[in-house]
DNA sequence: TTTTGCGTTCGAGCGCGCTCGAAGTCCTAG
DNA sequence: CTAGGACTTCGAGCGCGCTCGAACGCAAAA
């Protein structure tokens, strides 16, 4: 139940526009099927992030990497496991300094787990936070577009739409600009 | 129609949460019974700004600001409003750079109305590709917790969930710590 | 008259998250 | 034998958006 439901709003959530909807269906369910053994190229191919970001990760502490005779790099399953999940909460936002120490009690044991959770959940309330707030600004960054006689609606009407009193914020200029300076 | 759908989303946006809440609609309508002149500090307040920064968006060409007998910096209604306007574009993530693109469009004239537009449907554009990511992550998280045995549903369940098949992303530890180190 | 307080300018500094380049090692293909 | 390419470490640099502090000016209150 819970599953299939959160599994069904992330599916609306994709909903529109492909290219990203495909990447990101992709990073959130394929795991599972990884190579026992990746080389960094790899991982940045597969995290769409750069080696140097990589390798950066790691001088932060956020991860251990194990290295072959070479001393390249070797990411094991678990190892990419971890940068899937470093790389998926940078993305959602979680600043390195939380991430480190997310980190840091998952490396310290089975009893950090409720603080673990008390960081997800804030971090979770963050994003919803984050989403309410961007929510805001789209309903008027639409609301303004749709006064300036954007693209929104099907019949376009430039300026004189303006001219009236911007009860909803967004202002900057047609208001005022009966007659234009130009 | 169209205004009150918006207003409508608006709302919706806010529902629970309350502090930000109130803040949040306050800005999203209050505009129209502002004073004829406000100083710096009750701008920055008004904004929940800095004076700094609100000194730093001038010393950054998006506004200019009129000055008293004293040199002291007088906000009149018009430059509130494009204050208002810079800083919820700003809280939206729309780049210094951009703003300032967008600004000097609007300074040099009425026929740069189309080109306005564009870079207002390309943000909004962007808000919604964010807002998207961030839900995705979101549902990602949440499911990390409730696999963990988090607060998100009534009965929690702490560890012995996580054992099994982490089908869906977010992997750190819980899987393979059948027998925890600690 | 001195102090308090709010403002000014200017330039430097900071935190974050990369991002890059130099210099070196090693393996493989031509 | 040599050239190319993928990797390594290290440290520096960068873009962004503030944020701060020093040194100063003016005006009303103590």
């Amino acid at each position: 139940m819970a599953t299939d439901d959160l599994m069904t709003r992330a599916l609306e959530a994709l909903g529109d526009d492909g290219p990203l909807s495909v990447e990101a269906i992709h990073r959130l369910a394929d795991l599972g099927d990884l190579p026992e053994m990746m080389t960094i190229a790899e991982v940045a191919d597969l995290l769409d992030i750069s080696p140097h970001t990589l390798r950066y990760y790691e001088r932060a502490g956020l991860v251990e990497v194990a290295r072959d005779g070479n001393g390249h790099r070797v990411y094991d399953a678990e190892v990419v496991r971890r940068m899937v999940f470093l790389t998926r909460m940078r993305l959602s936002g979680m600043p390195m300094r939380d991430l480190r120490h997310y980190i840091s009690l998952v490396d310290s044991g089975a009893h950090t787990v409720p603080e673990r959770l008390d960081v997800l959940v804030e971090h979770r309330d963050t994003i919803r936070r984050r989403i309410r707030e961007l929510t805001l600004s789209l309903t008027a960054v639409e609301y303004k577009i749709a006064t300036y006689g954007g693209s929104t609606g099907p019949d376009v009407q430039t300026l004189g739409t303006t001219t009236g009193t911007d009860r909803m914020a967004m202002p900057d200029e047609p208001l005022r600009r009966a007659v234009p300076a130009e």
